[in-house]
DNA sequence: AGTGCCGGGTC
DNA sequence: GACCCGGCACT
């Protein structure tokens, strides 16, 4: 698990200029990349916590304050907390907007208040549509749809955009990012792509990703093609990305194969609420015995109505292990299948590593060595436990 | 590679 | 049961 190792805190409500200054000179490409992503990200943090809403009260501001720190140091290093999925049910009656928010892993970030404010922040922010078709699963548009301008987009977007998630996947993990726009299902093989696209195509901007805002970012997905068939053996969740090769299937309710995966890391889930149930199936690969937190009730931490969360049932699941999920980068996410994997498929074999481990002492072997074998007791030389030097 | 010894084979 | 040894775990 890792920290980030600078805190931030939210003080910096816009600090999002690593692209505005295009001051990316080769030697920082890597370093403004991550450095633009925590600025997105914190971005849409901050922007609920900066932005002070009339009904709260001072405290709840600190309260605000403390938590989004918190919040921030987890979203720094962990893009999938970034946009927790959001229950389908709430998106009907626009609950979500009142500070409905999914928690993030950490159970106790449960009040992460993702109040209003951080989805109106945005004044371009055009909250994609919500309606009854919320519950809808997605269709799957031309799954094959060679992203029109997918790969050729990365080339030139990709050092700000593109995302240090793929980086750090498992080469058996085939990324693919995939507009969550309703009614929308672009995919496309890039970050960058899909975030013009959105840009473009949803958010009506066609200035270049120069003066994106990040927004994009909430209206899509990432989702993964899983190689790995050991780990996709074992994972309950048969469907290989569904979204890409076919219609979710139907064993793959919502609720249950929600997974905490970076997937819905992506802030969409939240400002696209009428797509979740598409992400959820979509990473259904990603939920290993997942556990649904039964929760029905709003989080309300301190009792604070202020943070109100109104999620109820959350859809967040994640692995078993209590591993903290806020390390969800895929790599973490890989260790802790891996474990549950270990737990699933070990063999009832424990047996056979009963055996004793090698006493210390010296044996006749070594004590009388090979040339006076007849020294040896017995045991010895039947290639026994030695019965002289007992342990 | 060396060591300890389990499991199993042969007489 | 005495004896032997293949093979594995462990160092």
């Amino acid at each position: 698990m890792y920290h980030p190792s600078a805190p931030e805190v939210v003080e910096d409500p816009r600090g999002l200029d690593c692209r505005r200054t295009g001051r990316t000179s080769d030697m920082e490409k890597e370093h403004g990349r991550s450095v633009c992503l925590l600025e997105q990200k914190r971005k849409v943090v901050s922007s609920s916590i900066d932005v002070p809403h009339a009904r709260k009260s001072e405290e709840e501001a600190d309260m605000d304050k403390v938590t989004a720190a918190m919040v921030l140091t987890s979203l720094s290093t962990s893009p999938l907390v970034r946009s927790p999925p959001v229950r389908t049910s709430e998106c009907s009656n626009g609950s979500w907007k009142e500070g409905g928010f999914t928690p993030s892993s950490h159970s106790s970030s449960g009040y992460w208040s993702w109040s209003a404010p951080s989805d109106q922040s945005n004044p371009s922010t055009p909250s994609p549509p919500l309606s009854a078709d919320c519950f809808k699963p997605f269709r799957m548009p031309s799954v094959g749809g060679p992203a029109d301008d997918g790969i050729d987009e990365a080339d030139s977007s990709s050092l700000l955009f593109d995302e240090p998630i793929p980086r750090k996947r498992k080469n058996s993990m085939k990324v693919m990012f995939k507009c969550l726009w309703k009614n929308c299902g672009k995919v496309l093989s890039t970050a960058a792509g899909i975030q013009r696209h959105i840009r473009t195509t949803h958010l009506g901007r066609n200035c270049d990703s120069e003066c994106s805002d990040g927004e994009e970012d909430f209206y899509y997905t990432e989702i993964k093609l899983n190689t790995d068939s050991v780990a996709e053996g074992l994972s309950s969740l048969s469907p290989v990305s569904p979204s890409v090769l076919a219609p979710p299937p139907p064993l793959a309710p919502p609720e249950s194969s929600r997974t905490k995966s970076e997937s819905n890391g992506t802030p969409l889930s939240r400002s696209a609420p009428s797509t979740l149930y598409l992400v959820h199936a979509d990473h259904a690969y990603q939920a290993t015995t997942p556990v649904t937190i039964p929760s029905s009730n709003s989080f309300t931490p301190n009792g604070s109505n202020s943070f109100s969360i109104s999620w109820q049932s959350p859809p967040v699941t994640f692995t078993g292990t209590s591993a903290s999920p806020t390390h969800s980068r895929n790599q973490g996410f890989v260790e802790q299948r891996a474990q549950t994997i270990a737990v699933l498929s070990s063999p009832p074999r424990a047996t056979t590593s009963l055996r004793k481990s090698r006493g210390e002492g010296k044996k006749c072997r070594k004590v009388y060595g090979m040339d006076n074998r007849d020294m040896w007791c017995t045991a010895c030389r039947w290639k026994k436990a030695c019965q002289r030097f007992v342990d």
